[in-house]
DNA sequence: AACCCGGGGCT
DNA sequence: AGCCCAGGGTT
């Protein structure tokens, strides 16, 4: 049987029921191939249900405030992807009439629809002819025909594209696309797959080989960088000083607090440290350590220490993103989970 | 071509 | 503690 028929035949089986799968709406399957960008499906599905309950059609999306898409996006990561969503949505209504579009070379125009989510949506909304190229297809085309070019060098995505394109089952791109992808997340997993029930590995080079624990190959990326937050918690009795943050570094337009970065450790010995303080928020300020949290992203580590401030003073027209929020409204804030989950522990 | 952008689950 | 996830944008 071919590489082809055998994936086809094993998803018939094993697939799992997800909503997606019930539709060719492009808008409703561009929601769910969106929040799924690195992003595992038992993560996203919540985030779907809740996404197309408050806009049914692209309109709904494209009418609502980027504060209310934050809102429903916070927590998912990565948040780019939702002020891309809201953009795209805006831009479907003006200049498609509302119409979302289903063919690849539109889809692609599209901000955050790159060539995987091209591939995606045009295959599963018209059945268009083209093959997507995730991670999971990496493993499996790189496993199963042994190829040992990096997934993520220039050269590796254009042979992998290439061979994917080649396999591409015409009679029913979109089955074979999600059969792949469902293969790789189900049983050709990253981690310790279960070679021995797997109807292909009588042809797998790497299962033949024993080198199923080293393919694919990928390169090593930079270290992570580290860096120190020093949040400054000023409590009024009803409500906090929280800080917008602005364009140019992580979390865009997400809330958290009045903040000074270090290139170490802050201590409360640190004489420059305290100055700094002293600086912005008066002479008289008094403060104490609350916790401490390490919040790792893909590529910084961000040492938070949280700080308690009494005696503070405040000059608002030197520093236009801060306001006072009134803690019974925090939580239409979006927010960065480490900031979420701090004010959910203390307050 | 290299770097930037989150959070969570698995091993 | 490290790896990976239904990747894409920016420079």
């Amino acid at each position: 049987m071919t590489f082809q028929n055998e994936l086809i035949n094993w998803y018939l089986i094993n697939k799992r029921d997800l909503p997606w799968r019930h539709t060719n709406d492009a808008y409703t399957i561009w929601l769910s191939e969106i929040i799924l960008q690195q992003t595992r499906v038992e993560q996203g599905l919540p985030y779907f249900n809740k996404f197309l309950a408050n806009f049914p059609t692209v309109a709904d999306f494209a009418s609502a405030t980027e504060a209310k898409v934050l809102m429903l996006w916070q927590g998912l990561g990565y948040y780019s992807r939702g002020r891309n969503m809201h953009a795209t949505a805006q831009i479907v209504v003006n200049n498609y009439n509302g119409v979302f579009p289903t063919l690849h070379d539109d889809l692609i125009k599209l901000k955050g629809v790159g060539e995987y989510t091209a591939a995606a949506i045009s295959s599963f909304s018209s059945g268009e002819a083209r093959a997507v190229v995730d991670g999971n297809v990496f493993r499996v085309l790189a496993r199963y025909f042994g190829i040992s070019t990096a997934i993520n060098s220039p050269a590796g995505k254009k042979e992998f594209f290439k061979l994917a394109n080649e396999l591409l089952y015409i009679d029913d791109p979109a089955l074979y696309n999600q059969a792949i992808m469902e293969f790789g997340a189900i049983q050709c997993k990253p981690k310790s797959p279960n070679c021995s029930v797997c109807p292909l590995s009588i042809d797998c080079f790497a299962f033949k080989n024993k080198m199923v624990n080293q393919l694919p190959v990928k390169i090593a990326k930079a270290d992570k960088k580290h860096r120190f937050f020093n949040y400054f918690i000023c409590n009024n009795g009803t409500e906090l000083l929280m800080r917008e943050r602005q364009a140019g570094d992580i979390w865009q337009h997400l809330y958290d607090f009045p903040c000074i970065e270090t290139s170490d450790t802050a201590e409360i010995e640190d004489f420059d440290f305290v100055n700094q303080i002293k600086l912005m928020f008066g002479v008289d300020v008094n403060f104490n350590l609350i916790s401490y949290k390490k919040h790792v992203l893909t590529h910084q580590i961000i040492h938070v220490q949280f700080f308690g401030l009494k005696n503070y003073i405040f000059n608002f027209s030197k520093q236009k993103e801060l306001n006072w929020v009134s803690l019974n409204v925090l939580d239409e804030l979006p927010q960065p989970n480490v900031i979420k989950n701090f004010i959910e522990e203390n307050f």
